[in-house]
DNA sequence: CAATCGCATAAGTGACTGCTTATGTTTCCT
DNA sequence: AGGAAACATAAGCAGTCACTTATGCGATTG
């Protein structure tokens, strides 16, 4: 039951590392190159790009390759499966579902 | 960089497997015991008490006893590192925090 | 009291993960 | 062209994870 390859699953495995989730949160700070994350944390190069990788099969992430460097950056769209699943039970929070339709509809970007 | 233990760190490495995803699921349809999951899911008992355990220590699920059943139910609260996190990257629906914050300010119930 | 039920924990196992050190490829610099 | 820089991929390894079966414990039933 546990090799299921949506794109639910892939995002909620990606951002259950907490390396990944550092690396993502460096990128909302603006686009970066793979040189820079590995310079800012501690772990290798190839780990980095491994990272990245899994970020981006996710969808929660895009890359641009300029010259021998490739910069990545956050693809907003990408937290929406996270956000639609929180709002898929919408019973324990059915008062405030209105505002938070909102908030999803206007995310897209 | 992997043995962090935060609180936030629990809520999404519990939320990481999809056969703990679907218990939760199931338990936002109301109380359930753990014979009840176990009859719905295929996997083995102990199996289904070992993710209410992980669910329980992330702060999503909470238990009670009563005779020899144990029921389990979400435990909205425990939601909110999740959406504390979504909402911690600004940066990228600034023009709607607001109405975010309005809506985690309600969340707690 | 004896047997069963409901659940948790223990112990073991195969698969997966995140990391490392090579290695290859493309791009830039001199 | 030669060498270094930036990155991705390969291969290997230790630790973790999710599952199983086996067992123990408290509560219920007969």
């Amino acid at each position: 039951m546990t090799g299921t390859a949506t794109i639910e699953n892939k995002v909620f495995q990606a951002l259950a590392d907490p390396s990944r989730r550092a690396i993502f949160e460096s990128l909302t700070r603006g686009e970066a190159a793979v040189k820079d994350l590995t310079a800012r944390f501690s772990i290798s190069q190839p780990a980095v790009s491994q990272h990245l990788a899994a970020l981006k099969e996710a969808g929660l992430v895009d890359d641009r390759r300029e010259g021998r460097c490739a910069y990545y950056r956050v693809r907003p769209r990408g937290m929406r499966p996270l956000i639609d699943w929180i709002a898929h039970y919408r019973a324990f929070w059915v008062e405030h579902i209105d505002r938070l339709e909102q908030l999803l509809e206007n995310l897209d970007g």
